[in-house]
DNA sequence: CCGCCATTTTTTGCATACAAAAGATTTTTG
DNA sequence: CAAAAATCTTTTGTATGCAAAAAATGGCGG
């Protein structure tokens, strides 16, 4: 027989378009503030503009875009303090995660995520950058689904979501990414010992430093010159 | 001038349309597991298709409902490891919210949230239950604005919600509520210390007593044969 | 009498059409 | 010439219509 090639024929056209407008997002195709226009849009991606609008109205509940009354929707634009308020409950999250995995990470899914780290200190040696965040975020993923929960995992995926078109082009200096890496260790380290405090205060720490890379980046370039709209991004 | 009569006139009419959704959800007239028909709601919402599957979509993304392929969307319907799993976020979310609080507040929000602890006990001395859940749920909300992190409140009620159409007639019985004033008693007690610690270890077991509850009214009353559809109620 | 298959009916999914609002452009006026 | 007003254009929001898929119904055979 011939190779799947189409993926999957994903059951929806909304599903489909959200999946690709989140793609276009995270590679920044569509830029933060950027207006998404429901006619170009909807001859690009060669459907009707009512699924598109489907598609749209799911990304706004999600978070990833902003939708402004009879005026459309644009991509999801950060302030800095959103920034910092989003890395918060994602580090909250990560915590949680890893307590929990710590609880109840099976010996074979601990074996599994050294055999990762493993191919990740590889990747850092070469400094393959691209491999290096295929690895960390499989080992992310890893330890989400060794918590063993669903809907942690699911909340945890939404918030990560919004700030993907950050962290896309964050290459980080050599300092700071040999301390991810000696972090990565510790992490390991606490997983073995079935340690869930550690655990804990290794990943809210993890978190907090990518907290740093990704502000710096931020203010070094300024491509986002957010101040568009003030306040939060999301009706609290 | 005179007042705001009319709340606000909602934007988009397919926000309208969300929000009464969820209204119904929560009041059960759109019980677990019910399908949701498209010209049912739409005849009954006065509303065309259109803006109604917006909705819809909205609310399959908030995770308040369940979307199947060419089917419609069904009434989340919670399994008890759903509940189980939901309630280990929402302890942990809440928890953090306490710990952020207890560093953050002020003293006019603590002032606030004691007259409001002293007004619940009131409510509670008579047992007044719908004034107890309204004062209880102030609280609550004051402590997560206290947090001063929107992003923390966006996430909390969101996953909140999808507990909302359980605890709606969940009146606990006079031991647990007891119980669970004393605990509140320990909050303002570790707000007002300012003891971020003690504020986590309160309300991460304040929520998971509150599972209790739930658990054994799920239990007593399984009108939730939410043996339907298997695993869980959102893609991981 | 029960189960299975064909047909009809209903319902969902998508596209198009129309109305209203926002935005751009031109015209008018001080 | 500039600012404001009016018109035109574009874009969003909503309703309707049509096709495909699923459910319901009825008929047939075992």
């Amino acid at each position: 027989m011939s190779a799947e090639i189409i993926s999957i024929p994903r059951s929806g056209l909304h599903e489909q378009v959200a999946h690709r407008l989140r793609q276009m997002l995270v590679e920044n195709r569509l830029p933060p503030g950027a207006k998404l226009n429901e006619r170009e849009l909807s001859e690009s991606l060669h459907v009707s503009r009512t699924p598109l609008r489907e598609a749209i109205k799911m990304l706004a509940a999600e978070g990833l875009v902003e939708l402004l009354p009879n005026r459309g929707a644009i991509a999801l634009a950060l302030t800095e303090s959103d920034v910092l308020n989003t890395f918060e409950v994602m580090a909250g999250l990560e915590a949680q995660s890893g307590e929990l995995a710590a609880r109840r990470i099976t010996d074979a899914e601990l074996l599994e995520i050294k055999a990762m780290h493993y191919e990740m200190l590889g990747a850092y040696t070469r400094r393959d950058l691209p491999g290096y965040y295929r690895l960390n975020a499989a080992i992310h993923n890893a330890i989400n689904q060794a918590a063993k929960n669903p809907v942690l995992t699911a909340t945890y995926n939404q918030v990560n979501a919004r700030l993907q078109a950050l962290r896309f082009r964050s290459n980080q200096d050599g300092e700071k990414w040999k301390n991810a890496v000696e972090e990565h260790e510790l992490m390991v380290a606490a997983l073995s010992a079935r340690d869930p405090e550690a655990m804990r205060n290794v990943l809210a720490s993890h978190l907090m430093n990518k907290l740093d890379v990704v502000l710096e980046q931020l203010r070094a370039c300024p491509e986002n010159p957010s101040a568009s709209h003030s306040s939060s991004f999301i009706k609290a």
